[in-house]
DNA sequence: CCCTAGATGCAT
DNA sequence: TGCATCTAGGGG
């Protein structure tokens, strides 16, 4: 943990392209009834909301004002929005920006660093533990927060939401070297280099697999 | 209402 | 490549 410091809701108050990379090499950890995990990020995207002027953001689930489902992500800067995809797994984004203005930065990938053998068992299919928390669905089977019971919880205070405690940990310094591109799996122009807010630290083995998003392929031109 | 596509993972 | 399986949005 050397060399990180507590996230505090300061440190989360710009906008989600802009505090996404200071995330890259930071710290979740994430405790429940079935033990502590905790994982290093190395791949991170931004998701701003409706009505942030020249960010606009036709891929994020923001993008059509505030619903039940993306409450989360108007809120208070440094709790969780744990989203629901395809039915099946639960992603887990930090909530930044400043209250009232939705913003959320994915998790896409880390590495897990504490509780492996936790994480093992959560993640049965992973052989590999570079494979523990690699793509966003992973991630959040890997920490153990689930859609919708841990939607909302505060990783700058820790404080206890449905079993479970999160922490999140800033690098003090900032990484020298980051990667940018568009991100994953969106579609339209929103998954173009014209949104190319998807980060990630560049060689890092657990950052997941680039794929184009339906429609962004022709959007792209190619 | 009914249909579609989705910030995905995994077995085939 | 197809499936699992839930949801917000858009169209009839």
């Amino acid at each position: 943990m050397s060399g990180l410091v507590p996230a505090t809701r300061e440190a989360l108050q710009a906008l989600p392209a802009e505090v996404a990379p200071t995330l890259l090499g930071g710290e979740l950890q994430v405790t429940t009834a079935t033990g502590a995990v905790t994982v290093r990020i190395t791949e991170v995207e931004a998701y701003h909301g409706r009505g942030t002027g020249a960010f606009a953001d036709p891929g994020s689930h923001a993008r059509m004002g505030p619903t039940a489902r993306n409450a989360t992500m108007w809120g208070e800067p440094g709790h969780l929005y744990v989203y629901l995809s395809h039915g099946i797994h639960s992603c887990v984004n930090v909530v930044c920006g400043p209250e009232g203005v939705a913003g959320g930065i994915l998790l896409r990938a880390g590495e897990v660093v504490e509780g492996a053998d936790v994480a093992h068992v959560r993640r049965p299919a992973a052989r590999l533990a570079r494979d523990l928390a690699r793509g966003p669905g992973r991630l959040g089977d890997a920490v153990g927060l689930r859609h919708p019971v841990h939607d909302g919880i505060d990783a700058v205070t820790g404080a206890d939401r449905a079993g479970a405690r999160a922490r999140l940990f800033l690098r003090a310094e900032p990484l020298d070297q980051i990667a940018t591109g568009p991100r994953v799996g969106v579609a339209g122009v929103a998954g173009t280099d014209a949104f190319p807010w998807r980060f990630w630290i560049p060689g890092d083995p657990t950052v997941s697999a680039f794929r184009w998003g339906r429609g962004a392929r022709e959007a792209a031109g190619g």
